[in-house]
DNA sequence: TCATAGCGTTTAATATCTTAGACAAGAACG
DNA sequence: CGTTCTTGTCTAAGATATTAAACGCTATGA
């Protein structure tokens, strides 16, 4: 069938947080056009409908190479996180599925004395992150340091580096790298 | 009044050597419309320009990304091939700078007066070749141009295109096609 | 020379899009 | 409980896109 404009425009509108008002605020139409637009009730201009994303912003080339069916997962639930890790350290992958994906944001998890290897960690990219709870001792090019809940790191992956828990209580970590490893 | 829409058509039209006539017949809308459309006197809806595109075809998603500026160069003179080969063989390659070639070299030969027949080939891919003995007139596009001994083509298959021998002699051409199959 | 056929353009009538404004439903608040 | 936001939807009137048919032009050929 004929490109679903409406589901397109209301993927893009929803996806940006803006209200049909809103939108046709910034874009210069009336809202009754946005709805109409989004019901496939019309097919709008080409002119009209480059107004319209002029208030997102986006360009119409963009529009129409638009994926639905990939359509972003933005919130991911606890049962949603794909698990990577061992018994000792837990990985759970945000956003496993998505293709393209340009990062590696996982939820870690650390046992008691647990550590990410005897070997040092070395690879392209950087990656950064912060201790939500426990304390972690974090070994990176030369240097060691052990960090807290709040406390955070960020660095070159190409820097030898070490992960180990060095507390009383399991030590959870939100890390994220790029380019992406999992 | 960005996106010059109407010019858009108009290359895209010409590009499959169609008048604006036969294209309205395509895609079961007036000529008249065309007409307007290419002056940029309306701007179309989208749903009647995608009728318009489907007779070409092309996506919508095609037309908004195409970049008028960069129209691939159809044509090669004998000075524009680049030389490769040694002194036991010569390779002269065609459309050197083009990026992301995908091709594989065949050599033909055609008889006085022949053709590939009276109907325009369109297939996937891209092809190109150099003519090494005789004249070949070969259509692509709307554009149609007598190659001799030396000359070049290269130029992507979706466009209809058509070679005949206009010359008084066999015609060998070193033609390409794609998938490459070396 | 006239006739025919093709081309892109233009125009008046019609179909469709777009606006302005009103409507109902839901949420926040006193 | 109302009041006052917001949300998306709907409708009649106005603006614009689209059609059908004609125009002027160029080329071809009898």
């Amino acid at each position: 069938m004929s490109i679903d404009v409406g589901a397109r425009l209301r993927s893009v509108r929803t996806s940006f947080g803006l209200s049909q008002r809103e939108l046709a605020r910034r874009a210069g139409v009336t809202n009754g056009l946005i709805s109409l637009i989004e019901q496939n009730r019309v097919s709008p201009s080409v002119s009209s409908l480059k107004k319209v994303l002029d208030g997102v912003p986006m360009s119409l080339a963009e529009f129409f190479t638009l994926d639905l069916s990939t359509a972003p997962q933005a919130f991911f639930g606890t049962a949603e996180l794909v698990e990577l890790g061992n018994e000792e350290v837990s990985l759970r992958l945000v956003a496993a599925k998505r293709p393209g994906r340009q990062l590696t944001v996982l939820h870690e998890r650390y046992a008691v004395g647990a550590a990410t290897g005897e070997e040092m960690l070395a690879h392209r990219g950087e990656e950064g992150g912060v201790v939500v709870r426990g304390r972690i001792e974090l070994m990176v090019g030369g240097t060691t340091r052990v960090l807290g809940p709040g406390e955070a790191f960020y660095f070159s992956s190409q820097l030898p580096h070490r992960f180990r828990n060095v507390g009383r209580e399991v030590c959870e970590i939100i890390s994220a790298s790029t380019p992406p490893t999992f």
